[in-house]
DNA sequence: TTGAAAGCGCTACCAT
DNA sequence: ATGGTAGCGCTTTCAA
């Protein structure tokens, strides 16, 4: 096994010392031209590198951050990495990227792994199983700024979201002004803040239209395809069925809208459907589903600013909102 | 600014030397319960992590592999790279992830940063661009062990990937049993040895059956979007437009189908389209499309199964097929 | 202009 | 059982 070439190294071959190798190869004065040029030359052909962990233990830097998200291979959340890690390269950082398997196990287990990895800073969503915050606070007690993003939590953490309650609230609307009555709520476990400040948008809605808030249409199980159906088919089978579903996660629309065809009904006829931000399926899916869509590039630009100011001694934290509306598609009736 | 706290440090509080600090927190023996308790113990209180920088600099590893892709976003990718993420932090190996953005440029790039971070194994996906190989010979040169999927090329490098020439002609004998005579080829341009592979089981298709090739209906421009609907929309108005196209690139189907609607003609009844690996979107997009499907999972597991034996010092090359087959939908006409 | 040496945090070896 | 020390690759300060 060959090893790589070191300064060291080099010095050795043109039986100079490391220091004057290092001036050299750092572009610093105080190195004649000639010698400069050989310890160039060597250095290219033998294809030195300098030893980044040198460097780190050297400067207590590591010039990498850390992601955290429930799902990579979910396609906002993709997005949202790719953007990310665009802009950390062009800012000289890389990135670790890590997927939390939306369990709050697998989540502590990120995160304590990019804490000895010790990173400059990390950016998360959470769990959708996560209500304990010690692994959060132990990261901002050590100083490594954090960025929570999409799925925030009411702590003392800087976070970029979209205005969940707002935007359910408009969707429950745009369902009543359709025409839809008894309007079912479909989201994931209650622990979210994401999940209940969607449901208060829903309440709000049914009130402010005076209809009544039914126990029974109202679904917080799981975050997952699976879930999205066996609830869906659960409602359809109550004994006064829902006229609209509003899916307030990811995929949960998709699957909706699977069950409700499996069942020989219509979309949007017997039934409308709206979702949130799962762009690609979204338009892709017949009909395409009327949902609230952001931008994860968006996301992605913010967070990563608000990382940078941290990371800069900028020290407030600060909740940004990203932008987002209501796209209205064909999976919701029109205002008869 | 805190600083974390080190051996050394721990050592200093309690009066003694580091190197017992050190044999006590990896639970060596030569410490006695006493000390060793007192240790573990201010090392719990003050949060001790090991710099890894350290470890790697003194054992010269880094149990860190990196992961190149032309696009993260693409979910093929995305459950790839979540595959392969969970396999190795099984391994105890941290991912970097990198996205090429499908451009020679950028892959140089990743694998120059993968390089000098000394990561200790490289997977890697051609970008489209990529006809120069020495960035990946440089690797291997350096003993990194290297694998390619996907989009792999004829050289000296073990890879994973797909039966494209099989597979192709498979898709392109479906379409003719269906009824079609002027079949088009969509893909990228002709670097990529998947490309060409493909085109060269959709020519065996037509030499099988007796149909000549006609130049105007194969179409290799670039394997994006935007290009898929263009090349689609050329392609329908020829003279004589085809029967049926063979788009043989992630979402180029899709795009296909979306400009094939745009005209007001009917897939399948008017042309039958088919596709290659673009799991999710294809089931839902309307019509459900006819494509060629394989396993990001089953690609994950088998990369890193190679990447591992390389580290572990199996040096031969190997050229591993996984599993895929025509998954028939609504897009293409059946036998008549 | 060049060289020598210390030190970043950790482990391994040898001495006590 | 515990201490002392060299060395991984690099930068930096001071000396020549």
């Amino acid at each position: 096994m060959k090893k790589r070439i070191s300064q060291r190294d080099i010095a050795k071959i043109l039986g100079i010392n490391v220091s004057t190798v290092s001036r050299a190869l750092r572009g610093q004065s105080g190195v004649s031209a000639a010698l400069r040029e050989k310890i160039e030359r060597l250095a290219q052909e033998q294809c030195y590198r300098p030893n980044p962990f040198a460097i780190s233990l050297r400067f207590d830097t590591t010039r990498t951050i850390g992601i955290v998200v429930p799902d990579v291979s979910f396609s906002p959340y993709a997005h949202f990495v790719k953007r990310v890690e665009a802009e950390a390269r062009k800012a000289g950082l890389l990135c670790i990227i890590m997927d939390s398997d939306d369990s709050y196990a697998g989540e502590v287990e990120c995160v304590e792994l990019l804490e000895s990895m010790h990173v400059e800073g990390v950016i998360l969503s959470l769990s959708q199983e996560t209500t304990d915050f010690t692994h959060l606070e132990r990261l901002k007690r050590n100083h490594i700024p954090l960025v929570l993003f999409d799925r925030t939590a009411d702590i003392d953490i800087s976070s970029v979201a979209i205005n969940d309650e707002q935007l359910a609230r408009q969707a429950t609307l745009h369902l009543i002004d359709g025409g839809a009555r008894r309007i079912a709520f479909l989201g994931g476990p209650n622990l979210l803040k994401q999940t209940t400040d969607r449901k208060h948008g829903y309440i709000e809605a049914l009130h402010e239209r005076g209809i009544p808030v039914r126990k029974e249409l109202v679904k917080c199980s799981s975050l997952n395809f699976n879930s999205g159906l066996s609830d869906t088919l659960e409602l359809l089978s109550l004994p006064e069925p829902p006229d609209a579903i509003v899916a307030v996660h990811g995929l949960l629309a998709v699957s909706s809208i699977q069950a409700v065809v499996s069942k020989g009904l219509r979309v949007p006829e017997d039934l409308s459907i709206i979702g949130f931000m799962s762009d690609w399926v979204s338009e892709m899916a017949t009909p395409r589903i009327t949902f609230v869509r952001h931008s994860p590039k968006e996301f992605g630009t913010k967070v990563f600013k608000l990382l940078q100011d941290q990371m800069n001694g900028h020290d407030e934290v600060c909740h940004v909102t990203a932008g987002a509306r209501l796209e209205v598609r064909e999976s919701t009736r029109k205002v008869p």
